[in-house]
DNA sequence: CTGAAAGCGCTAACAG
DNA sequence: CTGTTAGCGCTTTCAG
């Protein structure tokens, strides 16, 4: 005994209340009508003993899991966890717990996270992706119940929940668009991530619709730390082009953003709008408070755990449910870090802007 | 088949390459040497098969969890979000996963949670404890892995680690009087968590060695949410006793804090100072820019699983290790959100203050 | 209502 | 080197 304790097994509260272990499993499931007399034994020897059904075991036997994996590409992004505290919420009510990967953007790590989770048996994953869709191939071959939020693979065919990315970007788009901005950048990010280049389109189409131009130079695609949008950021501003706004795609890009603006001392809102993306407490104590349009990150979760469960209950009945994919709507909020451009040009000026220097 | 597909086992395998079980358990584990050909042809099959063995089963039989609980009072702080990921960090590196579990705060719930942990037979739990020591009696009796970081039940034997609470309030408290600040409030959340309480003791000893008092009505105790620190906050600067300055104990408590400071427009730092708890990426976005002490949540994660897996492995061994506590140092970080109070009273003033209304 | 026994997928003696 | 086999703790027929 090298913890000086062993577990106890069914087997011990069998033998101490004096009865056979199916009758330990009968009253511990109540699957089965056991005598009064001993229900009340079992439960005694069950205290006594601190006994805890062994879930392993179980599984092993029945093939049912209670536990559902959960990647997420950061766990220190309080977009994912708010998602993730959400989802726990429903999982949890369901009485199922949890594996939580951090994929760390990675998608070799996100690959050996899944191997885990399958060699764990869980029921369904949740999963925030990091790869192409071909990666998912053969889960969704063998109708392995899977769910995808915020990102979604390019091309999958498949259940997810995720905000309307591009409607998000049109919105905060069009916004500073009304209050006269002709000049307007954005930190997209990264195209490769799919939510990112939805916003992209999305805040094209807004400018495109208006007759905007979508400069190169304006359209930040170096990556998406906190770092990166930084020194975009620092560039934009430094440029004889200057931007009268800028569109952050993301709560980090904002954050690099916002760092760059202070830095280089320009007022905002008066000089220079900023709209980021995801909204948190915190987003108020900003000076000025950032206007941002938000998504829905606790219905993401939720919505998107509800999914899994029905998927699991639907393979465990031997039903085929038709894939799902769920589009959330953004909510635009409007502080004070967006305000008219400094001079606003008259709409006919617009080629010109683009000669001077 | 209600999924139309049956997870591989090793026997799939193993008849697939025309071997026994045995060999195909030594090429998984590497645990005794196959001829090349054999295990080429196994490898081969698992492949084809795409095999992942099954870990409850085989931890049924070895006994063996690659698996760690986590238990943290809230998924959506970024304390705990922060400190959770450098855990993972050094837990994937060992090989381990992770049951992540949010107590919200409420002790029955972590009961269940740690419960639940145990029928999973994870090899260790990390926690942040909800409860007092008493409730982790069982466990500590049993020589089972835990170790508690950031909240430590007091009174409790057993291995933690956590930031110097004492120290990190006291030099936070130090700084706004070597400023000149004499009437400093504090929004200490609420006694009944260790580490408020030892902030609070750290504030209480930092005037009382300067010979301020620590008055009951500049004492917020009325609970660790936004919300309650927003409405402390506000009958504080409503009051006919203003504080110069006002020590915010934890990031949640600063947000309160700083919305009331905002609606009632009063300017910081110039009639006000503020500092808080805890340093994240956005606090430097607030304006004035938050000074604040900072907790080392990357070092609490790291060394907390360190800690974890050092003791699994002693266990196993049959090891018994010493309890280890750990307590790491707090960096007070100056920005721009504390300054010398409006006017500062000479010392001899000091009971004088009281009586002025 | 109750108990005996089979077997889930895997590892680890043990015997060839 | 390789295969056979006995359980790990649990649920679940199947007979009493």
């Amino acid at each position: 005994m090298s913890h000086g304790w062993k577990k106890p097994t069914i087997n011990d509260v069998a033998r101490l209340a004096g009865v056979s272990v199916a009758t330990v499993s009968a009253v511990v499931n109540g699957t089965k009508v056991v005598s009064p007399h001993r229900t009340q034994k079992v439960r005694e020897a069950m205290a006594a003993l601190d006994y805890h059904a062994d879930q392993n075991a179980r599984f092993l036997r029945t093939g049912k899991s209670r536990v559902v994996g959960v990647i997420i590409p950061d766990l220190a992004n309080p977009f994912y966890t708010q998602v993730v505290a959400a989802a726990d919420d429903v999982a949890s009510r369901a009485g199922y717990s949890f594996f939580l990967c951090n994929s760390n953007d990675d998608p070799a790590l996100e690959q050996r996270h899944l191997d885990m989770l399958f060699s764990h048996r869980v029921a369904a994953v949740l999963l925030a992706s990091c790869d192409s869709f071909a990666a998912y191939d053969r889960l969704i071959r063998r109708r392995f119940p899977l769910v995808f939020f915020d990102r979604v693979p390019t091309g999958f065919h498949g259940s997810s929940v995720e905000t309307d990315n591009h409607l998000a970007a049109f919105q905060a788009t069009r916004h500073l668009i009304e209050l006269g901005h002709r000049s307007i950048a954005i930190l997209a990010g990264s195209i490769q991530r799919s939510t990112h280049a939805r916003r992209l389109e999305g805040f094209r189409q807004a400018m495109l619709e208006s007759g905007l131009p979508v400069r190169d130079e304006y359209c930040g695609l170096s990556g998406l730390s906190v770092q990166a949008a930084y020194e975009f950021s620092l560039g934009l501003l430094a440029s004889p082009r200057l931007p009268t706004a800028i569109f952050c795609t993301s709560n980090n890009l904002l954050l690099g953003c916002f760092r760059a603006v202070e830095r280089v001392g320009l007022p905002c809102p008066e000089n220079i709008s900023i709209v980021g993306f995801d909204d948190f407490p915190w987003n108020e104590g900003f000076r000025p408070a950032i206007t941002t349009v938000a998504q829905p990150t606790a219905a993401i979760g939720a919505k998107a755990m509800e999914m899994l469960l029905e998927r699991i209950a639907a393979g465990s009945e031997g039903r085929v449910l038709e894939d799902q994919k769920i589009v959330l709507q953004p909510e635009l909020r409007l502080r004070n870090s967006t305000a008219p451009p400094p001079n606003i040009p008259s709409p006919n000026e617009l080629d010109v802007t683009q000669t001077a220097s």
